[in-house]
RNA sequence: GCCCAGAUAGCUCAGUUGGUAGAGCAGUGGACUGAAAAUCCACGUGUCGCUGGUUCGAUUCCGGCUCUGGGCA
């Protein structure tokens, strides 16, 4: 019997992390964080993580475990995520997963394992080198030499999947498609409640974006995008890959102003909003939230609590 | 007031030696099984500023007007 969880999705800014505490706070739960970037210590502005005085008093799991240089993935979120999922459920108590990325909640619900192949970046280096030199298409054809059924999913000009499915099968001998048609037969480890906040006017949605990246200005998203370039990190680290500071780079450094990173910065948040519920819009059986439609946050409280007691999880 | 250059997609512009037009960006939709805040795919009709003229046909050529930018007084 799976245990049952609530999802607390949403696109960023949608107001996710206000109303995951107080649904914990209020009912008994914990929050498990599916964000990629709030893992790491001292993104804080620039991820809008969850502060102390928003997190309620509510324990918080998967945030500010890892130092900006180490590496972060989805089998990693899994396997973490799980751990501490089952740990609230085995306490009696309700697990509250909330964020806004996309593969990881799915994963976890899931309970997809990414294969016992792990990830191995020489051979990840060797084959995006190749598609380098050689091009796209050449390294799409040596996937499809081996796995057809991978190559036919996979556009040749998204090169990361390519040499995904090349990896998979250069580690453990066996293609990716397999891996994925057995993994897909599978019940899924928990029965989610998912809860998706969004708005029914995308510029509502924008409006809140731009608001919310004039605010990490001005609390300190430059001071804190030049303490991460003083790291001196490997172009490769999941922390480089975070919006906010690859596009603030350029105002640190002074070869462009603050106000035309913070429009960039805009643009690019506006953009994973818009994949973000691209993702989240294919998820069955979700109750979708229109932020508009309610008056103040209680209104918000009051149609969630709802949803949890027709779950039966309070 | 005069001279010059512009006026074409939400924005920046290209183009049509006359047969009603297309790039980039923005936007929208989609994919996603160990990088996912990543990566990738698809989608382009707009009074071609207004108004006369020439022409079978004008966004294109000619005239006038309006607006914008620059220059000269």
């Amino acid at each position: 019997m799976a245990g049952k969880i609530v999802c607390i999705c949403g696109p960023t800014a949608s107001g996710k992390t206000a109303l995951a505490a107080r649904l914990a706070r209020d009912f008994g739960g914990e929050v498990v964080s599916a964000d990629s970037m709030q893992v790491y210590r001292g993104l804080d502005v620039g991820t809008a993580k969850v502060t102390p005085e928003e997190a309620l008093g509510v324990p918080h799991h998967l945030i500010d475990i890892l130092d900006p240089g180490e590496s972060w993935s989805a089998a990693r979120f899994v396997e973490q995520g799980g751990q501490a999922v089952d740990d609230i459920l085995r306490r009696g108590k309700l697990p509250i997963i909330c964020g806004g990325t996309g593969l990881y909640v799915e994963s976890l619900v899931k309970g997809l394992q990414f294969g016992a192949s792990g990830e191995n970046t020489a051979v990840r280096e060797k084959y995006t080198a190749m598609a380098r030199e050689e091009g796209s298409l050449a390294l799409h054809a040596v996937l499809a030499g081996k796995d057809p059924e991978a190559a036919a999913a996979i556009h040749p000009n998204n090169v990361k999947r390519v040499v995904r499915a090349l990896e998979v099968l250069e580690l453990t001998g066996s293609t990716i498609s397999d891996h994925n048609a057995a993994t897909a037969d599978m019940p899924p480890r928990y029965d989610a409640l998912p809860i998706i906040l969004t708005f029914a006017d995308r510029q509502t949605l924008y409006d809140r974006i731009d608001m919310r990246v004039d605010m990490m200005v001005e609390k300190g998203l430059m001071e804190e995008t030049e303490k991460l370039l003083k790291m001196e990190l490997p172009p490769s680290a999941t922390a480089l890959q975070a919006i906010g500071y690859k596009e603030m780079i350029p105002a640190v450094l002074g070869e462009d102003t603050t106000e035309n990173c913070a429009a960039a910065l805009k643009q690019a948040t506006r953009r994973y909003a818009k994949r973000q519920l691209t993702w989240f819009r294919r998820w069955e059986n979700a109750r979708w939230i229109e932020q508009e439609k309610n008056a103040d946050f209680e209104a918000l409280l009051q149609i969630s609590t709802k949803y949890l007691k027709d779950f039966g999880v309070i």
